[in-house]
Order: structure tokens, then sequence, then C-alpha cells
DNA sequence: TTAATATAGTTAGCTTGCTAAGTAAATAGA
DNA sequence: TCTATTTACTTAGCAAGCTAACTATATTAA
């Protein structure tokens, strides 16, 4: 009733090439709900997470939370800032972080968004079970750790190289 | 043993996110592996397809197959016939379509590629079970028929608006 | 047979990830 | 105290996904 296809061997081939491609609908899925309030899929993440780490946040803490770098986050937060709906502000005790704060409107935009979200995440999940997803998750975990671990290795080898 | 983190509580906030962040570091992996090879991932992993598909597939039969779009794989096809990896000939039946064929150092390139694949999938799959990689792909299989679902309806209704 | 529509592929330009290299502030060492 | 290094962020430009709009060929209908 659960299992279906041969994951194992499907991905002998594709590898990580369907994930990418449950990743990109999904986020489309989101993107096109969110279209009316001028979001795209960074934007809406972002401010996602902003909320999530609370505001005052640093860019870099933010970047580890989304996962991405620092230059990506930057532009990203400038076009947040530019629709007026976030604002940075340099931190005083070390003037070289800023740190990010919701604006008046950016804190209706980010309410409307939770709302559409919810909804969205029931209609994704949809036929699968707790038990399912938290499998997928550490699987997920689990990848995302091998990788890290596969690059650091690949790392220490072009040092090698070098000396 | 098997499980660990609350997958359906964590994408609470950050829905398709973590498959995006480990999409990008599996890819990463495989093309720092076969960087010497001058592959990028969008390269390898349409030469893998092709492959895959037997030679002598169309353009739009490989789009599909890959989940990707005509202008996105036109792009990757241009740069691996520019590398002298595969060619592309117009099909006398239908002279819209092209069909692609290996080059000699393309089936070479190949059979490296191969090779590095299967290494790197163990890896990335190392502390997972067949019966969990099933689950997950499961899962995937399902998110991402809801997925499309949800983007066919958003689209009904945009006709709908029209009228 | 000719005009209208559909299909395969391309081109142009956007989004959002990345790395490399730069600036300005903080910290460590001489 | 003054220089050197590290750190937080920015800028510039590449990679690879996308849509919209184009060309050329094939099909369908008048």
């Amino acid at each position: 009733m659960t299992k279906q296809l041969p994951f194992y061997e499907t991905l002998d081939l594709t590898l990580c090439g369907n994930m990418g491609r449950v990743h990109r609908l999904c986020r489309e899925v989101v993107t096109i709900a969110v279209e009316p309030l001028g979001l795209t899929q960074s934007r809406w993440t972002t401010l996602v997470h902003v909320n999530m780490l609370q505001e005052g946040v640093t860019q870099l803490e933010l970047a580890h939370s989304l996962g991405i770098e620092m230059p990506s986050l930057t532009r990203t937060l400038k076009q947040l800032e530019e629709s007026l709906l976030i604002v940075r502000k340099v931190d005083q005790q070390d003037r070289r972080s800023k740190r990010i704060y919701f604006t008046e409107q950016g804190r209706n935009v980010l309410s409307t968004l939770q709302e559409k979200i919810a909804d969205i995440k029931d209609q994704l999940y949809h036929g699968l079970s707790h038990e399912q997803l938290d499998i997928m998750a550490y699987g997920l975990v689990k990848m995302e750790e091998n990788a890290k671990k596969s690059i650091i290795q690949s790392t220490i080898g072009e040092n090698l190289n070098d000396t």
C-alpha cells in the first residue's frame, strides 16, 4: 500500500534529479499562490525565516538558516527592502553586521503568506502519513550529512595536492 | 533507530526548502567529482539520460525525461555539441525534430562518468536502507503528483477569470 | 490547393543559486 | 599603538532553471 517504486534503482541513473524536480514544482505551487502579494520564491522564503528566527536576526544567521550563501541573501534582502517589507539596521555593537526588521506592511504580508502556506502544505503532503514524512526527513538529513562529508573530503584532497 | 526529526513540523515553516538544499549539495558532490571531465551538473545529467533513453532520442523526449523545459535543454545540448560529446541530426521523417547521438569521445566520457556516479551513489545513500529509500521515492512521486494537480487547478482558475 | 493551426526547436531575458574579489569594521600580535 | 588578520557584508559575473515570443515544418480544414 505504501511502497511502489524501486527508488534505489530509479536513482541509480538520475541521482538527485527527482529531488530537484519536486523542489521546483513545490516552489511553483507556492509562487503561484503568493503572486498577488508580489513575492517570488526567494522573497517569501526569506520572510518566513526572518519570522522564524525572530526580528533582529543578522544576515549571517539568516543565510545559515536558509542554507544559502551570503551573496544570494544580499540580493533578496535588497529586493525586500526596496518593496518596503523589511529594513536593515546596522548593529551598533558590531558595526559590520546588519539586523533585519519587518515594516508594518511586511508584517501584514507575512500573515497572509502564512495562511496560504498552511493550505498548500496540506495539499502537497496529501496521501502521506506522518510516519512516511518522518522517514523522508530522516533521509534528507542523512543525505545532507553524507554530501557535506564528501565535499569536505574533496576539499582536503585539493589542499594535499597544493603541498 | 530510523526516525529522528519531526518532518511534518520542520517543513511547516520551510516547506520544500530542505529538498532544494539537499539537491544542491548532492549536485555539488557529483560536479566536484566530474570536474576533470569538464562537465557541469546539467551536462552530465543530460549525458546520462541520453544513454538511458538510447541514442537517437529526440529533444522533446529528452526534456520530458529530465523534467526540464525545452529552452533549458537547448542550451545544454548546444554546450555538449560544442564540446564534441554529442551531435544533433535533423530527423528526415519529421524535419522539425532533432535526434541526439554520442560521438566517440562522448561515449568515452560517459563510461568514466558512470563509474564515478556509482561510487557517489554509495556515499550519498550511506546509512539508509533500501526500505527507507523506497519510502522517500514514494513520497517524492506523491508530492510531485500533488504539486502538478495543484498547478493545474490554479491554471483552470485563471481561465475562468478570463471569461 | 491554400490558409489556419499545431508542433519542435531556438532566442532573449528573468530568477536565484553560486564563487571570487572588494570594502569596512573588529580583533590580535609586534 | 600600529600593522595584520579575520569577519560581515557587497558587487560582479557565471550556471541552469524558467516564460514569452520567434522560426520552420507538419497537419488540418475550407
